[in-house]
DNA sequence: TAGCCTAGAGAACGGACGTTCTCAGCGCCA
DNA sequence: TGGCGCTGAGAACGTCCGTTCTCTAGGCTA
């Protein structure tokens, strides 16, 4: 038996060191926890990813990629553009209440490797800066301008970072009726133009 | 010269701390660079403080002074109960336009430390929860109710994270227009009651 | 002046971590 | 069958960190 295939070690190693990095932090998951949790040989590990840098960067990639899933899965529900904002909110309270909550994972990565790793700032930076885009897309289609897009976009991460912290999920839903305030503030003020 | 006494020493460290802790993040900074930058002796520092633990647990308590000084201040400025809400996020403005602004301490440190170090976790919640309770006196002095003061928090909260993810202050601009909305929007509302 | 207490400088210790190396075992092809 | 190359297991290496220990020097008291 070739062992398994490197891809399916591969994604066997990013499944786990995401758990592990979202649930204790990454500088406290050393590459050999890793290796023992994903049941992997550590020349292995170093054959897949060349450092754990470059792990971590592909852990934030998986993320980047499945939390852009939710925010278009939450906004395919259709209804009206002023519905699609607001499921993102209700994504966001799904989310809370899972099991495993610790705030946005982005966050927390640039509160623990910001200060120490420019390639990792700059991720989280991008990740922030295609979510804002895609508000702003949506906030257009709605008819709102660019600083209502600005404004949601800081709810939603007052909103997690306020979960994250206090341990509940109630954030969620104040973000989301701010927002609808928000929302139809600035679509009457319009209307009425 | 007896070396300087005691209080004059624990200072020096706990602003040297304090400013080398929030420019490279808290694991990044060893004992020993503390020592060197304070210009203190080890044993000294162990006498001080039982421990980095210990040490990093004073800083936060100081910041948390600091920053509730802060919002005093911006609060003490008068005018109608809406003003001195709106105040907060002028000062958020003001804080995010310093060359070395990287964030809020706490998010960042819960992001560093949450997972790992409930005691600090604990800290990060009672000082979130102390701003929150602050504003929802304010918000009450307003006349708006309870729902207000959490969408104000979480503006506070969104506006920090995404100006230190961003490296730019406007968001500081947005979340006090934002805020200004809600208020207006609620005060409206129950002034027609 | 003699002895003692304290302080500072820095070595030392124990452990953790990222990364590399060694070595024994096993499949594969000539 | 015999050797080659790859594999996994884990030891090893170098570094760093939190914490403690040692040693030396100097000032205060008697």
């Amino acid at each position: 038996m070739p062992a398994q295939a490197d891809e399916v070690i591969r994604e066997k190693v990013l499944t786990v060191a995401d758990r592990l990095y979202y649930r204790r932090g990454i500088q406290a998951v050393g590459m050999d926890a890793l290796r023992a949790e994903a049941g992997v040989s550590l020349k292995r590990l170093y054959q897949l990813f060349p450092s754990k840098e470059h792990l971590v960067e592909e852990v934030l990639h998986r993320r980047r990629q499945l939390w852009n899933g939710l925010v278009e899965a939450a906004v395919a529900t259709g209804g009206t553009p002023r519905d699609r904002l607001l499921a993102i909110y209700d994504m966001l309270a799904r989310w809370f209440d899972e099991d495993d909550f610790r705030g946005c994972v982005f966050i927390n990565t640039f509160g623990e490797l910001g200060a120490t790793t420019p390639r990792i700032a700059g991720l989280v930076r991008e990740h922030k800066a295609e979510f804002q885009a895609r508000v702003a897309q949506l906030v257009a289609e709605a008819g709102g301008p660019p600083s209502l897009a600005f404004q949601l976009a800081i709810l939603a991460e007052g909103a997690q970072t306020t979960a994250a912290i206090a341990g509940t999920s109630e954030a969620a839903g104040h973000a989301r009726d701010a927002a609808a305030t928000l929302i139809d503030s600035v679509l009457a003020a319009t209307a009425t133009d």
